[in-house]
DNA sequence: GATGAATGAGACTTCATTCAT
DNA sequence: AATGAATGAAGTCTCATTCAT
């Protein structure tokens, strides 16, 4: 028998992540104290603790909120047979989301958890999962890649990890600069991924010697 | 008449700087006390309070110093007849220098650095002079537009902010799991670069009718 | 349900303007840290700073408190028909105050209060209107002198400035020497006021001239 | 064979307390760091420290500084065979004084010697020393009340006193609001004068016996 | 379960003074 | 004699967390 439901409990812990959420993205992490948590949330400093153990459980929460929900996203996404198709649809949803006023403020945690994560190792661990939901993708890669339908010199899991780091940094830019363009720089993101299955264009042989030289092996 | 020289003065700054970056890699800025900075710089409480009017300016002169360098590189990279090289030299310029394992550390400061941005508006002003450093790739994009080797639909500001995300996503990626392969990255890098500007492939009319469909407008 | 009632709420806060006259009537403002006060009070340092927002908001308080007893003093010793009775009242009862030795260290602190208020807006406000509280006296004196009892050289804010200058020397060269006679002191105050609404001696030409060559206009 | 001169070290200190009494004046004397004199005297930090061992030293300089003057005035003032003419001619040549701006910028800083004097033993000895001389006009009270032109219940040195209480409590007025009126409170402080020396008007049966009712003893 | 007053360690910063040059 | 960079103790205040009610 739980003293608190869970149904209750749930609801609480959310209003708290929901306060936290306002007072980070408004003033950062750092910056916010729980008492500005508690006055957002309309709750009691006592009361808190008793469904956190302390702030940095906080940021822990928000950060597996989202890692759930963008899994959710991803998994959705990915679950189409053409894989073109279904990068453009993951491009999609994803940009789609990012167009959401209320989802931008949220964004601007989302910065701060990644930051926080380079000293918070539950916050790294849930961010790791979050990379680790590539697999699909690098799966669908691979295939492809066995298929023909992309060169071998393209590593499945690189195409995976680029795929992120597209989306991430837009929302780096977009959380520095909210004016930054969805629809072109999506209309960018359509091009790079149809140009991943097209076939190259001839590189002459200099270019190519000339990227050799300043690489490091 | 120890009056100190610009020389001195610079290198005293830098001297906090390093012992800075060096703290924040490990703790994090918030996690990082003024006394850290002091016993890692091996200077005086006093002594660092005049080479920098507080806690927060330190993070905005690293701010700036990535600044600095960053457009130097960028300068550099650009300064290329034809864009596609350009852009490859761009590349991997940049990636050579991720390989740096000093440079790594000093990365997991630049993520400190961006979620900074957004409740230090020096930290956020000297980012958006970075993003505005993009102009000359900007520019040449818009000139290879022009000349028909880049299509139309692809607006210029938005591939080169494409460009840069690509960048910062993987700096990310890479500061949360510094294995994250370089090389295998960059041929992806590589491989994008030249789909640019290939001719594209045929997308089909349902394709092309799925992807209008959940954009909005 | 510990909220604080207004009652707890005036305790704790005059608990820290006790702590805090002792230690400034001992130390002075200047050389009293937070932590003697602190210590002085029996209170933690946080709790402190629930009662006042900071160590200004201290001196400010007692300027406050002083000025409300003197009010009130001023305000009872001047409800009396007769002026002369008045005045006689007013100073009687001032310097019966100022023999408690109790008070006596308090007044050190009134002394530390005026030299703040030239540095401390609020506390100059609040000496401000303890000055604005001779309005009834200068009225009194207005009123006499219409009737013939002041001579009408004598200007009633002049009169009402000079009473008050005479008990904060007096207070200033109590603060200075506990030793001083209050008694003989106000034996000579007695007289003044008698001497106000006395005939004038007559003054030699000679004398009027002296004094008249060395003053301006 | 001194190394500094007494000239030069005469000017020099000169050069400290004019600089330090500005910087008091202006911002008071705890909020004035040791680097506000420097600047104010064109000096440097370690020059100040050859001709003063410390801050409090300035304080007291300044302290003595003010002593010499008074005395000198104050001397000038009662060097005159009859006291009431003496007396309104020191009410005349202090009132004069007061008049110069620059004089009542300095008088900033004479308050807050006298708060200082309660926590700086030096201090306190020079202003109990200004005290002192008061003697002469102690000694004019005395006689004059010997010869029967004061009133035996009249004690000398607490008519002193009197006088510069009355003195000191303008001067602290018109430091707090420097447009409080010197002429006419000196027209008060010349009746006052004459008052004393004046028949005492006949008080009433009543009257006496209340002001004996609220004393103590 | 809830409340919010209390705690106290520790944060950033200032500043009187010293001393190598 | 002078300079001013350096020192480091000490100051004020904040804030995550606890616990009596």
């Amino acid at each position: 028998m739980p003293k608190i439901s869970d149904a209750h409990r749930g609801a609480r812990r959310q209003q708290v992540i929901d306060a936290a959420i306002a007072c980070f993205g408004r003033q950062g992490f750092h910056r916010t104290s729980m008492q500005d948590i508690i006055e957002e949330s309309r709750m009691s400093a006592g009361a808190i603790y008793r469904y956190f153990p302390g702030k940095d459980a906080i940021v822990e929460a928000i950060a597996e909120d989202r890692h759930a929900q963008e899994s959710a996203m991803l998994a959705a996404a990915m679950a189409h047979e053409d894989l073109a198709t279904g990068l453009h649809q993951l491009a999609r949803v994803y940009f789609e989301w990012l167009r959401d006023p209320a989802e931008r403020r949220r964004r601007r945690v989302t910065v701060q958890v990644w930051a926080e994560a380079l000293r918070n190792d539950r916050v790294a661990a849930t961010l790791a999962r979050g990379m680790d939901q590539r697999a699909p993708a690098t799966r669908a890669f691979r295939a492809a890649r066995r298929r023909g339908q992309l060169p071998a010199s393209l590593d499945p899991d690189a195409l995976s990890r680029f795929m992120l780091a597209v989306i991430q940094g837009f929302i780096l830019q977009q959380a520095w600069d909210p004016s930054a363009d969805v629809d072109r720089f999506l209309a960018v993101v359509d091009r790079v991924i149809d140009g991943l299955f097209a076939a190259p264009r001839q590189i002459s042989r200099k270019d190519a010697k000339k990227r050799k030289g300043s690489s490091r092996r």
